[in-house]
DNA sequence: ATGAAAGCGCTAACAC
DNA sequence: GTGTTAGCGCTTTCAT
């Protein structure tokens, strides 16, 4: 009742185990006579006999697995940001012939993603998509654990440190810098950012670049003009509010740091019968899956999830198929897309 | 350099693999004294020890890793129906200590999935989501290979045939009824019906759910009035002007047979500025995740999708640990939601 | 309590 | 060409 193994179809057929895996490994082997080999395949397909990959894999040493991690509490098919992430993954995988094992995250709750992905070895390499619920802390500590542990890894999507790990993201402070650049050459002097927590690596780049850039122009991105939030949408308003309190300083440009804080603005521009550009405009860094059907459609920066995905894939099997190269570390360009919010 | 194995804590505690494999599976274990547990796990520590789960799980003849198969050309992850099953799944899968495997669709053009699984043992037991490219014929012979070669596995959405397998569904004929009940009640009798291709499972039972209905109404639902799409736009309106060309048979009601058509149904009502249900009522069988942002909010019969994913992960894995169990087949009952298209 | 040894199903090195 | 043999890293009897 059990599923056939070489050995069954050796027995049939006469001959050793190993001839039939070279057999059946290798269509045109000369190592196995016409005759026999024939016979081998006739027998595998009477006994619809499937190889365990298990074996193959432990005996190989590779099991072209590709595990992906991401640590975050929602379900994570519901993100478009991660769908767009997972289908660049995707068609690196086909391209290169692996498979992608998705860990379950652990309901125990004194558990930590990194014990579970180092009790997690089918794979012959992880990828990592941080996000925002990942600490500088968080991500640091769990390269060091891979490490130890020497697993091939790599990370996309803001990852905040020095150490040499294979990392493909974006060049947020660019981004940054590219958005004064817009405003400034459109006038735009009182330039607001709503941004989300201030530890993440994503709002540190995007600021780096804003004030930077601000400063080129001799002008100033002002401190009670950027807006933290915890992406709650009250939050959001709250700080929007004391905004556009004053007439006088009030920005007549919002850059918002992602999707979620776009939609925060949109929602709140309605809420008070605001209109971009008329009352003030708007310009984003967003993700195009996200933003794409947003109306009006925003000015925005967009990130290439999909190609960060088939990156960092890459990266991770370079990784596993040639040891020796050393790790590598890409920001992706981003896309720059005129809306109506500007 | 490479990761450490059983038998090199063995070697540096002075023990035997044996008592280190048992020391590591079970912290209060009696078999090994305490001195001894505690010496392996601080080796175990200190050489940032992680089992090999492909040798695990071949010795233990099982990995705790489902497969997933969705036959379907386009990126999956993209679709909002295969995001919500996925996430069922992950909390069956969560629940109950598995992880998730998803095939790579193979490039070559001359292998079929089936031969592709076949060839992918790494799993306990696989979990396929039949979509609309999966014709009954696919999905029988598919089924007749799997048992063949002693794959466990589950079917969810769609199935047509009579073969005793595991399988989550939703009872299409039902809804097929339901509609009709719903329309005739407001007082319709010219129903039309815009569904996808004829062949496909849930086509051929809806219809037969709306014809029992409107036979039982004293009605009769037109041959004219059945209008099977390959899911193209420029097809399904042209369906629709004839429908509407004639003032006299015109339909007061239309019902679709999924979220595609539906919107094809409300970008027609807008080309053709007509509106709902002023001038035809809409009714639809839908996915939640889809239709849910659609405006006006349409009157349709949800299908849980999220469920039907629990449910099939469930399937395969009782199929797995309880292998005497029969398959079971169950038609999860869909919700109702009153919109403002009727 | 502890270790030796067999075995999971396969690949690969090596002899013949 | 063909078969024998030795692993891959782990679990699991079964003696001791």
């Amino acid at each position: 009742m059990a599923a056939s193994r070489l050995s069954d179809i050796a027995k049939r057929a006469g001959v050793s185990i190993a001839a039939v895996s070279i057999a059946l490994n290798d269509r045109n082997t000369t190592r196995v006579s016409a005759a026999k080999r024939d016979l081998i395949y006739k027998i595998a397909e009477e006994l619809s006999y499937s190889p365990n990959e298990l074996a193959k894999a432990l005996a190989e040493k590779r099991s072209r697995l590709l595990g992906l991690v991401v640590p975050m509490r929602d379900p994570i098919f519901f993100n478009q940001f991660i769908a767009q992430a997972l289908s660049g993954i995707q068609s690196t995988l086909m391209r290169r012939g692996y498979n992608l094992l998705i860990f379950s995250p652990s309901g125990r709750p004194g558990r930590t993603t990194r014990d579970q992905i180092l009790e997690s070895r089918f794979t012959d390499g992880l990828l990592f998509i941080n996000t925002r619920s990942c600490s500088a802390r968080d991500i640091n500590e769990t390269i060091h654990e891979l490490n130890e542990a020497k697993i091939r890894f790599a990370m996309m999507n803001s990852y905040y440190g020095r150490a040499p790990v294979n990392y493909v993201g974006v060049d947020d402070a660019a981004i940054g810098e590219a958005a004064i650049r817009y405003l400034v050459q459109r006038g735009h002097k009182r330039i607001a950012f709503l941004s989300g927590e201030s530890t993440l690596p994503t709002h540190i780049h995007l600021l780096q670049g804003l004030r930077r850039a601000m400063i080129d122009f001799g002008l100033e991105l002002k401190p009670e003009h950027i807006g933290c939030t915890h992406y709650d949408q009250t939050q959001a308003f709250s700080i929007m509010d004391a905004w556009f309190a004053r007439k006088k300083d009030r920005p007549t440009a919002i850059f918002a740091a992602d999707d979620t804080l776009l939609v925060h603005i949109y929602d709140y521009m309605e809420a008070r019968r605001l209109s971009a550009p008329g009352d003030v405009a708007i310009l984003a860094r967003a993700n195009s899956a996200n933003a794409g059907g947003l109306r009006p459609r925003p000015t925005a920066f967009f990130i290439p999830v999909f190609e960060m995905g088939q990156l960092a894939a890459d990266m991770v099997i370079d990784a596993i198929e040639k040891p020796e190269r050393p790790p590598q570390r890409v920001l992706l360009p981003f896309t720059f897309s005129a809306g109506n919010t500007t």
